[in-house]
DNA sequence: GAGTACACGTGAATC
DNA sequence: TGATTCACGTGTACT
């Protein structure tokens, strides 16, 4: 109960401090275009040609704010609202989790074979949990 | 070994991957200023000014870009060579993680059961690990 | 050749 | 103050 709550505080928190940094600099929308480019064709509606670029890249820094800020919003014991911090955390979370669950799966060891040894030919539930990475829920396209 | 293997190739993937993005703007020695500022001290042996923050900032980045390639490094199954991919794999690789402790957290109970159940008063060799976030081996100075 | 992803330098904001 | 972090628009490269 209470990490569920912590969680959600830290993801309210990473959420305001993004949204702070960003929507400030917006202001409003990005309509106003800096500048027209070339004298092409007056006839076509003079089209802002280059702000589709600029709406491409803004986009593109957008998400991948947001997956940080997601990201942030995982990981306990942040150091810092800093975006290399953020990775940094999450690096060092990702091999905590690690070490543990290499830690868990010794006792899980460990208490299977007291129970063979009192019983031998004992049957447990389930499958064991697998190896190496869980689960592939997404297939990749990795590149040859 | 296969899983270590692995991740080392993944390493050097990514490795090779952003090294090939960086050094090729970079090219030589960020030595050269594009501009000089003001007339003001030619005494002081034109001393570029400007590209201190120049460089600050390059580091920023190349900091952000190692981190996250370190991030990378951890993950197995990924999608994309994407920034952004990066840190939606991480996300969902830390979900797993945790998923799986769970998991595996269940199957230890159910084996104490098991043992207790045949051998009251049965004693378990160290302490279970510890519930929510393992260690804090940094401490956070936070901002208020 | 449009689409995608990036590094870059710069000005602003926050402490 | 100055240091640090950020978003921005642009040019370039690879597909």
């Amino acid at each position: 109960m209470e990490s569920i709550d912590e969680e959600f505080r830290n993801y309210w928190e990473t959420l305001m401090f993004f949204q702070s940094e960003e929507l400030l600099h917006n202001g409003c929308v990005s309509e106003v275009i800096s500048r027209f480019n070339g004298p092409s064709s007056p006839d076509t509606a003079a089209l802002p040609v280059a702000s589709k670029s600029i709406d491409l890249e803004r986009n593109r820094r957008k998400k991948l704010n947001e997956r940080l800020f997601a990201l942030r919003a995982l990981v306990p014991k942040i150091s810092k609202m800093d975006k290399a911090s953020i990775v940094k955390d999450a690096i060092d979370y990702i091999q905590d989790l690690r070490e543990q669950e290499g830690k868990i799966r010794a006792e899980i060891a460990e208490l299977e074979s007291v129970i063979l040894k009192k019983n031998p030919g004992f049957k447990f539930e389930g499958e064991r949990s697998p190896p190496a990475h869980p689960k592939s829920k997404r297939e990749s396209k990795a590149a040859p």
